[in-house]
DNA sequence: TGAACAATTTGATCAGGATCAAATTTCCGG
DNA sequence: CCGGAAATTTGATCCTGATCAAATTGTTCA
């Protein structure tokens, strides 16, 4: 279990929610500023270094986390000791919600990572009291669901290509959302890690990228960043199959 | 859309739930009796033949179905007019929840269907007042979240066998969780939407069950009906990367 | 019951990626 | 600023599954 710091009860935590109604294109805020304040009283903050563990699988889940600064991956590790990525997380993201006590999962930070710590226990029972913020936490979930289809769809989708690109559209809707308009999509994470979340080798994540380069449809100051230059190719080859579906099972 | 027979209030629905918590081994209802009782008068009920449409993309958003009997296919039309299923739907599911008034997908039966008809808005406003049954709705939610990470990681997956033996335990986890002893997986989908949920063509499909059977592993009675005769080797296969993470952006 | 159509199986070819290897570049601690 | 380790790129080969075709089997309905 990652040894976090946990740096007290500041001040509330601004948990800065990304639009939950992306597709709407409304820019809308999943918490009130008085809902927010409702949990803030919960939390406290940690901080993590750059490939130190949150948390990882089997731990008693004893809280959940908001992302403040920095990137963090959800994986797990197969029995035969490959590891799957099921997520990155980004600043405004909560992660850490868990079934029965325990975590089914890991989480790494793969930069320096600042996040909100809340207890699930006093979470919960808050929740319970508190039917309003109930619904939104509702959307939010119901939104992430669409999310995690998104990625089941890109992951669906034959073509290295297709998934490099799809991914990145990924990257740039989220990093938009959160006001970064640089042009530029910023790419936090390892290859490898690219590779595993997107189902393909670490090798032809590079080559992709190579020929998404070659073809003049994208354009990389170093390995990090780069920025998209021919949209009208970009988006015909990510496919752009925009919306998911929305299911639950009573 | 669909032009579903409206079978009136008739008694309440039961809403009969598939266990929130399977992965923990404990049976339990997501809605107690009671709770479903407070949306039973909410619904009427609706019937659906084979291949009749549910609903489809673009389409106001009026209600959210919850399954009786029968199978439907969650699926959307891409631009180039290829489908990708997102979800096969199973008794006891609910689906239907939109974003903003519009369906983001459409459905369709592919068994003769019977379903509760929740009329959205009165759903909405009656979870607000009752805190309880939203909270169960958040967990059932949560659920469907696993699940459908679980189809990303299966997605993920590469090798067709795996795939298909992966497919066949989520069907069986689906079926065992519903009380069907039988030993035997019923698959009640074509090759081609199995093909198209995982991402592969309909041909691999074919083969991977060949090849399953000829390998032992597997034995087909008749193209819908199969059992699973090598128990070791087809966790293997299938990977057993048991379960997913959970995580929401808030 | 058979004609007509839908679904599935099987075959053969081919391309996109996985995999194994090796060369470069980047990143860090000292 | 340097050396070593990690990350990334590049190369070459091989194999899996896509694709195109055709043969079977199943299903529906007159």
């Amino acid at each position: 279990m990652a040894k976090a710091k946990i740096v007290a009860n500041t001040r509330g935590p601004v948990i800065r929610a990304r639009d939950p109604w992306a597709a709407s294109g409304k820019m809308r805020q999943l918490l009130s500023e008085e809902e927010r304040a409702r949990l803030a009283v919960l939390a406290s903050i940690a901080r993590f270094n750059k490939d130190e563990d949150v948390y990882h699988e089997g731990r008693r889940a004893d809280a959940v986390f908001n992302i403040i600064t920095g990137v963090v991956k959800a994986y797990r590790i197969a029995p035969d000791g490959s590891e799957h990525i099921t997520a990155f997380l980004f600043p405004g993201d909560v992660f850490g919600l868990s079934e029965e006590g325990k975590y089914t999962n890991a989480a790494k930070a793969i930069t320096p990572v600042a996040a909100y710590r809340f207890p699930v226990s006093a979470l919960r029972s808050r929740l319970a009291k508190d039917a309003d913020l109930e619904f939104h936490v509702i959307c939010k979930l119901i939104h992430e669901l669409r999310e995690t289809q998104r990625h089941a769809l890109l992951l669906a989708r034959r073509g290295a290509l297709s998934r490099v690109a799809m991914f990145l559209q990924l990257l740039e809707n989220l990093q938009a959302g959160r006001g970064e308009r640089t042009v530029e999509i910023y790419l936090p994470m390892k290859r490898s890690d690219i590779g595993e979340y997107l189902g393909m080798s670490l090798e032809a994540v590079s080559r992709a990228f190579r020929a998404l380069t070659s073809r003049g449809i994208i354009k990389s100051r170093d390995r990090r960043h780069l920025k998209i230059t021919d949209r009208n190719t970009f988006d015909e080859i990510a496919g752009d199959t925009a919306n998911t579906s929305q299911t639950v099972r009573a």
